[in-house]
This record gives C-alpha cells, sequence and structure tokens, in this order.
RNA sequence: AGCGAGGUAGGGUAGUCUGGAGUGCCCGCCGGGCUCAUAACCCGGAGAUCAAUGGUCCAAAUCCAUUCCUCGCUACCA
C-alpha cells in the first residue's frame, strides 16, 4: 500500500454543444485510471468540468437566441449527466465561468506572470474573418480567402497582452526530453519536441472585451481586456482544488500526476501550460496522456454528414458498463478509433456476456450445487494470471492491453471448466476446482472493477466478498464468501 | 515542402530496439468436442510472396540503402 496521491483531470470540454462519443471515451479512460489507482491504494482525486469562456459559446448562444450563461448552464449539465450516467467518478465538476473559485485563480496567474516580466502589451496584427470572429494565419487562408466563409479577411490593429512563450523553450525542451513532464504516446511527445526546436514565438494572451462579447475573466487592473481563453481555462486544473482561493486544499493535491486530453489540444497542455506555471512560479504537472479521436462507421464526426453520435442516446439504450467496456477494449488508447454500433453489441455479447457473463453462471451453478460452504484447494489457476502485464500496460497507458490481459484470465478461467469438468467430480477433486474458480472471480472482481465497476460489484455480491484491493489479487488457500447465484450479469443484446 | 509515425491473413493488432522456422492476440469464416453455463464454453483448421527493390549475414518482418503508399504535426479544434 502506498499513501501518495494522485490528482487526474480530464481536458475541460467547450460547452457550445451536447457532449459527443468522443467525451465518453475521455470520461472512461480517465476514470479507469483513476480507479486502478485507487486499488493500487493511492489517495485520488479527479477534476472534471467546463470550459464555459470561450467565444464559442457566446456565439452558439446567439445563433439560439439565449444568453451566453443560460447556453452554458444547460450544456454543462448535460456534460454532469454525462459523467454520472457513465460513472466518471469524478469528484469536483468545475466550471469556469463560476466567478468565485475560478476568477481569482486565473487573475492571480495572471498578476504572477506580469510580476516575472512575462505579459507586455504589444500591439497585434492580424487577418480577422468577421464572420468567424477568428484570426487567420495566412497559410490558412484559400486563395487568400477564409476557407469557411469565402470572404476577404480584414487586417485588425489591435493593442493586446502578449505571453513571453519563447523565454521558456529551452527550459521546455529540458523539461519533457528529460521526462519530467511525461507525455504519452511518444509519437506525441516528438511532435512536441519538434514544435519547440521549430523556436517558440510568443501568444497573445488576451483579447479586447468587445471583441470577446465581455464574456471571460477579466485583465486584472485592465477591464478593457479579457484574458485569452486557454490561459484561463488551462488554469481551471489549480483553481478547482483550490488555488487562489484555499491554498491547503491546492497544496494536497497539486501537482497533478496526470492531465488527460485528446490529441487536438497536446500543444496548450505540454508548452503553453508549464511555461505559464514556470512563469508563476508553481509546480509542473507529471504527465500528459492525449488520446486519439474517434470516427463513427469510418467517417470523421461532423454536424453537416449529421453523424455525431451523443453517448447520452447510446447510455439509454445501453449500460454504462456495456458501453465504457467497448471503448477501451475496442479503442487503443492513443490511436483513432472507429465507434459502431454493431462493435459494441458485438463485444457485449461476446464478451461481458459469453466470457465473463456465462463464466459467473457456470460457476456458482455448481458451487450452490456442491453445497459446500468452504472451498481450500492448490491455487493452480492462478499461475494463469499476468499480474505482472496489468500493472505494466497501465503504467504505459496501454489501457486496451490492460483490459485484454485481464480477459485473458477470464479465458483461462473457462479453460479451466471445460478441462476439469467439474460437473463430473465430486469429493475433494470439486472442491478444489470450485476453490480456484471461485478465487478466480473474486480476483476478476477486483481487476474489473476499474473498467466496468457495477459488474465488478455485482461479482463480489454473489460471491459474498468485499471489493479488495490491488494485494488482494493473490489465491488465499481458502475460499469463504457465501455464495448466491441471483440475476445474470448480461441480457443478450439484439 | 519540412519534421515525425506507420504499411504483418478478409478486417484490426503485437512482434522489429537486442536478427534465429511467419510466432501471438481480437473479430470474421470452416470443422469437431462438451452439456456446468444466458445457443453460452473448449479444441482444431483454412487464410500472409511480413508494401516493393537491392544489400549485409550461415540466417532478415527484424539491420542498411532506395522507391511507392498511408497517417500525424507544422501557432489558438474533444
Amino acid at each position: 500500500m502506498t499513501n501518495e496521491n494522485f490528482y487526474i483531470t480530464t481536458a475541460i470540454p467547450y460547452v457550445n454543444a451536447a457532449p459527443h462519443i468522443g467525451h465518453a471515451l475521455e470520461f472512461v479512460q480517465t476514470d479507469v485510471i483513476r480507479r486502478f489507482y485507487d486499488i493500487l491504494g493511492y489517495k485520488t482525486f479527479l477534476l472534471t468540468g467546463a470550459d464555459e469562456n470561450s467565444l464559442k459559446n457566446v456565439r452558439a448562444a446567439e445563433a439560439l437566441k439565449i444568453g451566453t450563461q443560460e447556453l452554458c448552464d444547460r450544456n454543462s449539465l448535460l456534460f454532469r449527466q454525462l459523467a454520472e450516467k457513465i460513472n466518471l467518478k469524478y469528484d469536483i465538476f468545475f466550471r469556469s465561468s463560476n466567478k468565485d473559485k475560478h476568477w481569482p485563480g486565473a487573475q492571480e496567474i495572471w498578476k504572477r506572470c506580469v510580476d516575472s516580466g512575462d505579459i507586455y502589451k504589444k500591439e497585434y496584427e492580424g487577418l480577422y474573418c468577421v464572420g468567424c470572429e477568428g484570426f487567420y494565419t495566412k497559410d490558412e487562408l484559400v486563395d487568400g480567402l477564409c476557407p469557411e466563409h469565402k470572404t476577404k479577411p480584414e487586417e485588425v490593429k489591435e493593442v493586446n497582452y502578449f505571453f513571453r512563450l519563447s523565454k521558456y523553450q529551452d527550459a521546455l525542451l529540458q523539461l519533457i526530453e528529460s521526462g519530467k513532464l511525461a507525455i504519452f504516446p511518444e509519437s506525441r511527445k516528438n511532435e512536441v519536441l519538434s514544435f519547440i526546436k521549430g523556436g517558440l514565438e510568443d501568444f497573445s494572451a488576451s483579447r479586447s472585451a468587445e471583441r470577446a462579447h465581455g464574456w471571460g475573466v477579466p485583465v486584472p487592473g485592465d477591464p478593457s481586456q479579457i484574458q485569452y481563453v486557454w490561459i484561463d481555462a488551462l488554469t481551471t486544473y489549480i483553481n478547482g482544488i483550490g488555488f487562489g482561493t484555499d491554498m491547503e486544499q491546492f497544496k494536497k493535491w497539486w501537482p497533478a500526476q496526470l492531465h488527460v486530453i485528446g490529441k487536438g489540444i497536446t500543444r496548450f497542455h505540454a508548452i503553453y501550460w508549464p511555461a505559464i506555471l514556470m512563469s508563476a512560479k508553481v509546480e509542473l504537472p507529471k504527465a500528459i496522456f492525449a488520446h486519439g479521436y474517434l470516427t463513427v462507421n469510418g467517417e470523421k464526426m461532423s454536424k453537416t454528414i449529421g453523424n455525431v453520435i451523443n453517448p447520452l442516446d447510446v447510455l439509454e439504450k445501453y449500460s454504462a458498463d456495456e458501453l465504457r467496456y467497448y471503448l477501451i477494449r475496442d479503442m487503443p488508447s492513443f490511436e483513432d478509433g472507429d465507434f459502431s454500433i454493431q462493435a459494441l453489441k458485438d463485444r457485449a455479447n461476446k464478451e461481458l456476456l459469453g466470457e465473463i457473463g456465462n463464466l459467473v453462471s457456470r460457476v456458482l451453478t455448481m458451487a450452490e450445487r456442491s453445497g459446500l460452504q468452504k472451498y481450500e484447494g492448490d491455487n493452480v489457476l492462478e499461475k494463469k494470471l499476468e499480474l505482472e502485464k496489468i500493472k505494466t500496460t497501465l503504467s504505459k497507458m496501454e489501457l486496451h492491453e490492460t483490459l485484454e490481459a485481464v480477459l485473458s484470465f477470464v479465458k483461462e478461467c473457462n479453460r479451466y471448466i471445460n478441462e476439469e469438468a467439474p460437473w463430473k467430480l465430486s469429493g475433494k477433486p470439486l472442491e478444489t476446482a470450485l476453490y480456484n474458480l471461485l478465487e478466480g472471480i473474486r480476483v476478476l472482481s477486483i481487476l474489473l472493477y476499474p473498467f466496468i465497476p457495477d459488474t465488478a460489484g455485482k461479482m463480489a455480491d454473489k460471491l459474498g466478498t468485499k471489493m479488495g484491493c490491488i494485494e488482494d489479487c493473490t489465491f488465499r488457500g481458502k475460499f469463504e464468501g457465501k455464495v448466491v447465484k441471483g440475476a445474470h450479469l448480461f441480457e443478450k443484446l439484439e
């Protein structure tokens, strides 16, 4: 057992629209890691939430003819519902429109960066598309026109605050090359390194309040400017645990052991964020895990195609465990993966029901019929458990590999039944076979807990055992739980 | 264009660093076994010029060179 703290975060998504299935993937991945660290004995804390200060939210609200806060309230609720329904075990759902807890921290960070001399005023010149309300670089334009609106962007000059990112180029390089800030997977780490080596430019850290429609965190001492959304968004990771408002709690959990993010925002987390923290003289997070994106039936998700999958709809028809299992099992942790309902059903029927549910069902039937109250025997089946592989793949964040290693033990249990044929046995040989199988299921209930917590709990209940931790994943020579078969763990999906 | 990652059976992957029979896993397909179990479970089989060419070596998916193809990153996208 360890007493170390483990603070983990999901990215905080823009809430300009309802959650899609990609958000569900991130929630599940983060939760699996968190729960694994739970059974490893860490004291864990998980932050999730919503980035509400984006201009996208302002625009989305205007399109719907409602207030921005109302839109954020509405959509944040959907994200929170998703978190609940998918069993994301979060400790805090933190919204960046929270003026009491978020603004003080975001402004404190800003002041500290000013004190370090890293924020300065500069005239910003850029190509601004009125339709997009955003700036474009020359490379992004198609024939000199905005790729979306096919209009010529205006040249706009505006005085903004800039963050002196260039100053941190060497420090960032050293930080990431040395692994002091770990980036999973390796390929993303390489991308970040090559980006840094290409030379870092200072970035615009504020916008005019006018252009931001007055929405966002004001720059301390200059109400005409609003903080650039990324600065305020990143600080939710520290503000949510008390930076600027409850430094005691903040010190308890920070630094984060892991930020889980989508691959598209790697740069902000691996470059901007550590630079801001260095400037503000705050400790740095330990690791970043960038997952891939989901396609749907082989196509990129898009509103235009109309193939966006809302995970809340999926959870109307399928259980949290079925969705969680599928997302981890079929999606490589780091690569893009393809989502399809058919594949989800196949996994649920073949593996959750056919292998896990059926294993429990056949063993508990035989155990009940045996009439035994306690079971003893030698630990032959335990040798098939690859606990080391489970731990090493987890430490590399290869969650699909971790799950596969757990599942291969399920297969060994089923194989063991076929080989031993306990239905033909009686006396000591029967007791030994049942002992091994019951211990096997008990261990599985622990190892499956991070992935399918509801089912794992049911398994422990059926065995009459308590949910254990990693130290309990060994066979103990004796099984004394009170076995009750009860209902099936899964029903077949048609 | 530059930098990076890849191309292994019908699909998806591991193996490559540290060369040693195409070795493994998942889905799909075909055949058999079992009857404890939710038509679930177990075993066996078919299916691959390991992208191509050239080289090093007793020996190459693995090392070297070249070519072709795919994907990612290249300043504000989960």
